[in-house]
RNA sequence: UCCCCGAUAGCUCAGUCGGUAGAGCAAGCGGCUGUUAACCGCUGGGUCGUAGGUUCGAGUCCUACUCGGGGAGCCA
């Protein structure tokens, strides 16, 4: 366990003036907790938890600096010189650095604590103003103060179990060679139609030009109508068929006037890319790829783990075990909707062959049919997108959806239509214009390779890893229609 | 965007048949205690989401709006 790390600069400039001379090492309360940080002399710098005063002339302190789950308990004596001026007034939400030595002990519920030689108060919080109270909030609540809520255990863990997975992504993709690529986040063009785009523009909208009756987007910063992306799928094939496997992971915008649990308006997405690959190549990307996400959690998360599973759902921990440890159900759309029509239950909406599956027959398939993650594959082509590759059958196309209990569809992806004509003639099919795609149909028509790749929404993901029910709870400063507070 | 539910103290909620508001927690003060969701006592704290309407009288009934929740569609 590293004990050493570097201070934050500006708590330092704050507080140094007032440390003795005295050296300590700045530790984080994960490390000062570990039994073997006995007799260090730290300095540990976080925000006060709680205060309980002891009349055998101490008072406990306990302090949260976001490193763990845990706090750390500090001994605050009262022969302190700022005892009775400044620590016992402090109280949740108060910043300080305590130095002093670490000491075994001799309470429950902890293995070391600080015997503080000093107590520096940064910051004070008003307890009548101070919104964090030491009680329960609920998560509704909590989102109105989303600029105080990393300070709570729950999101704390959360901010800690999702910066988990976002190594996990990295590392998953480095170790089998991928490139991390970055396609735009400002696009000229509806290229997938995957639903509302923010316009960008830089025109008054007060006064802005018009031609015929029209927006005059000649005269707009890009000399066109700008968006921003729905997907970086379309340029990270463009990379792909250079550069072999590569990931692109970042920021997606959907302006889709979607009000549920399971949508932002903002989200971050994975979509790897790899080019000869096909669907049971990139079926298989995507199980082992969640696979090691979910087990990089539990191993590094543990904490945090515990409580979700003490406080939200009590299932998470034994889930992720469990699909770790198992293989995914792999079945065509088609043998799915056998199921569904033969399983005698009565859905509010019918399953038919040729329609899109509804969020309850897809729950019936991952919690009651099969208990697990199931990846749905060959779907018809009238309900995909037109890059899909059309199978022989000529009906169906090599589609993947990736659908986990609860949350739903967590991966979509497919392998992409790679012959020219052929996705020309589905292009035209759908009423799209191939000269608006012509580089898109380059690499169809220069060196084509077969290739696939999926998107995998990361708040779902971290949905489904922790239990939270709403997907606002998940990113730290949610945004959706009406809602861009913070 | 559609359907349903909700909005009362800092927070979570109760409030009967329409008659000017209550609890728990939090906070302040005091007590007790190597405590750890600490505990015990006292005290303060409200334009009942907003705007209209019905009524002698509205937290309560009606309408619209705003915000929040659940479900649906769209999807990741």
């Amino acid at each position: 366990m590293e004990i050493l790390s570097t201070p934050p600069a500006l708590i330092d400039e704050v507080c140094m003036a007032s440390v003795s001379s005295e050296t300590y090492e700045v530790a984080a309360v994960a490390a000062v907790r570990q039994p073997d940080a006995v007799g260090r002399r730290v300095r540990a710098q976080g925000w006060v938890r709680t205060r309980r005063d002891s009349k055998a002339g101490f008072s406990f302190l306990e302090i949260n600096d976001g490193s763990c789950l845990a706090n750390i308990q500090v001994i605050a004596e009262t022969s302190l010189p700022n005892y009775e001026s400044e620590i016992k007034k402090l109280g949740p939400g108060c910043s300080v650095a305590v130095c002093g030595e670490v000491v075994a002990s001799s309470g429950q519920g902890q293995a070391t604590e600080i015997k503080a030689q000093e107590v520096i108060v940064c910051g004070w919080a008003d307890p009548e103003m101070y919104p964090l109270q030491k009680k329960r909030h609920t998560f509704e609540k909590l989102r109105e103060w989303a600029h105080l809520r990393p300070r709570t255990n729950t999101f704390g863990a959360i901010a800690r179990v999702r910066n988990c997975v976002c190594r996990s992504i990295h590392d998953f993709f480095q170790e089998r060679g991928f490139l991390y690529v970055h396609p735009p986040i400002i696009t000229a063009s509806d290229c997938e139609g995957a639903g509302a785009m923010f316009k960008v523009t830089t025109f008054d909208l007060a006064k802005v030009p018009m031609q015929n009756g029209k927006p005059d987007f000649a005269q707009d910063f890009f000399h066109r109508p700008a968006f921003l992306t729905v997907s970086g799928q379309l340029e990270a094939e463009i990379l792909a068929c250079a550069l072999g496997k590569v990931y692109t992971f970042g920021p997606t915008f959907r302006a889709e006037n979607s009000n549920t649990s399971r949508h932002l308006s903002e989200f971050w997405m994975v979509e790897p890319e790899m080019a000869f690959f096909d669907l049971t190549d990139n079926m298989q990307v995507a199980e082992d790829f969640l696979k090691r996400i979910f087990g990089d959690v539990l191993s590094r998360c543990g904490d945090d783990m515990k409580l979700f599973n003490e406080h939200v759902d009590n299932t998470v921990v034994e889930t992720l075990e469990r699909i770790v440890a198992s293989r995914f159900h792999r079945l065509t759309y088609t043998d799915a909707v056998d199921i569904l029509q033969r399983s005698g239950r009565k859905f509010e909406f019918p399953v038919e062959w040729g329609v899109d599956l509804q969020s309850e027959h897809e729950r019936f398939l991952t919690e009651e049919e099969f208990k697990s993650p199931v990846i749905l594959y060959d779907y018809p082509k009238e309900i995909k997108a037109f890059y899909m590759r059309m199978n022989d059958d000529g009906k169906t196309v090599r589609a993947m959806d990736v659908l986990v209990p609860k949350v739903g569809e967590i991966i979509g992806g497919s392998q992409r239509e790679e012959r020219l004509d052929v996705l020309e003639s589905r292009m035209r099919e759908m009423n799209l214009d191939p000269a608006v795609y012509w580089w898109y149909l380059d690499l169809r028509r220069f060196g084509t390779v077969p290739h696939a790749g999926f998107g995998l929404g990361l708040e779902r993901v971290l949905q489904f890893i922790t239990g939270m029910g709403n997907i606002r709870d998940v990113i730290p400063f949610p945004r959706t229609p009406g809602s861009a507070e913070f």
